[in-house]
DNA sequence: AGGTGCAGTGCAACCAGTTGCATAGATACG
DNA sequence: CGTATCTATGCAACTGGTTGCACTGCACCT
């Protein structure tokens, strides 16, 4: 499974605590691979009984302890065993598409509102996420290695967002010409 | 979740045994929301408990009998409320965005490889969705209510496997100027 | 004669992830 | 002053899905 290993590229990054990992994920990658702090914490803990990160626990004034994880020799070795080791890739699975597919059985006017919905979430999705291209790249072909490789993660949600944007257009297009509105 | 809805579509369009609605799944609704036999039988026995579906057991001659499901009342009732309530649009999830994340931190040239492997995948879906395409719905503007809402979800299908080729190409193409090769 | 594959259902064990809750001090809002 | 939010970790129960295996009998290939 993926998440262990987005935690050791995080945790190569910058060293940190579960905490401060589920909040690097809300706001980074887990705009691609999104995770609870539960899940986190319980992942952690059982790489660390793996032996791929160690743990030091650190005392704050004003709020609790925190351990705070780095990758270990046998984690950086998994990573790479892992980067070069081959996986399936993904299926599209989406709700909505047994949604749209069902429509006709039910009321077609709650999924056309549906549609638009899931429209308008991935159309703010994609505008953050050009947001953050503008922002931070602004000159991609000037990039190269692990920025280069974040910019290229960047642009895959971009494109997806926009793919899906566009297929809920062409839905609400189609499904206009239906039934009553 | 909607694999229980997932099964009411399909049987609403026609009965059958939980085989058969495998099958299915693996040739049409399974492009978009795969499952294997032993989920959609344990799915079917949990909705046949909530009284969704019914079955009648089917003899045959020189293959085993088999249950064949329909919907029941309850389970149209089922289907039109999931259909009439809000789901959580989906969240971009793929291992190939974890692995080219943490890229610089193994094998670049296994990862380019990789990444040439998932897109010639999906370009080899996008061709099979696409010949479906031509197959099934050769004039699209005609179309209306069941056969109009399958036609889009291919459209989704087709625009997600498209749009993950592209940027697989455009990953091989800005990982082409870096490191040797 | 023997292996593969299809049709058909199913159990048991496991893995990944979610949800709800608990704790506890600090700070900030109204 | 009280409520909400942030930092920080964690347990327990549950849901959804995968993997490996088992059994039956027919058809097909070599």
């Amino acid at each position: 499974m993926a998440l262990e290993h987005a935690l050791l590229v995080s945790l190569s990054e910058r060293e940190g605590s579960g905490y401060e990992l589920a909040r690097r994920f809300d706001r980074s990658i887990g705009f691609f691979w999104a995770a609870t702090h539960q899940q986190i914490y319980r992942v952690l803990r059982r790489m660390e009984e793996a032996g791929w990160v160690t743990h030091t626990d650190v005392a704050q004034e004003g709020r609790p302890d925190k351990k705070v994880y780095r990758v270990a020799d046998a984690g950086r070795a998994e990573l790479t065993r892992w980067l070069a080791e081959p996986v399936e890739p993904t299926m599209l699975r989406d709700e909505l598409g047994v949604k749209l597919r069902g429509a006709s059985l039910g009321d077609l006017d709650a999924v056309r509102r549906e549609v638009e919905r899931h429209r308008d979430e991935h159309a703010a999705r994609l505008a953050a996420y050009q947001a953050i291209q503008r922002r931070d790249f602004p000159k991609p072909s000037t990039l190269s290695g692990r920025e280069l490789h974040q910019y290229l993660v960047l642009r895959g949600g971009i494109r997806a967002e926009q793919s899906f944007t566009d297929w809920c257009d062409e839905v609400l297009q189609a499904l206009r010409s239906e039934g009553p509105r």
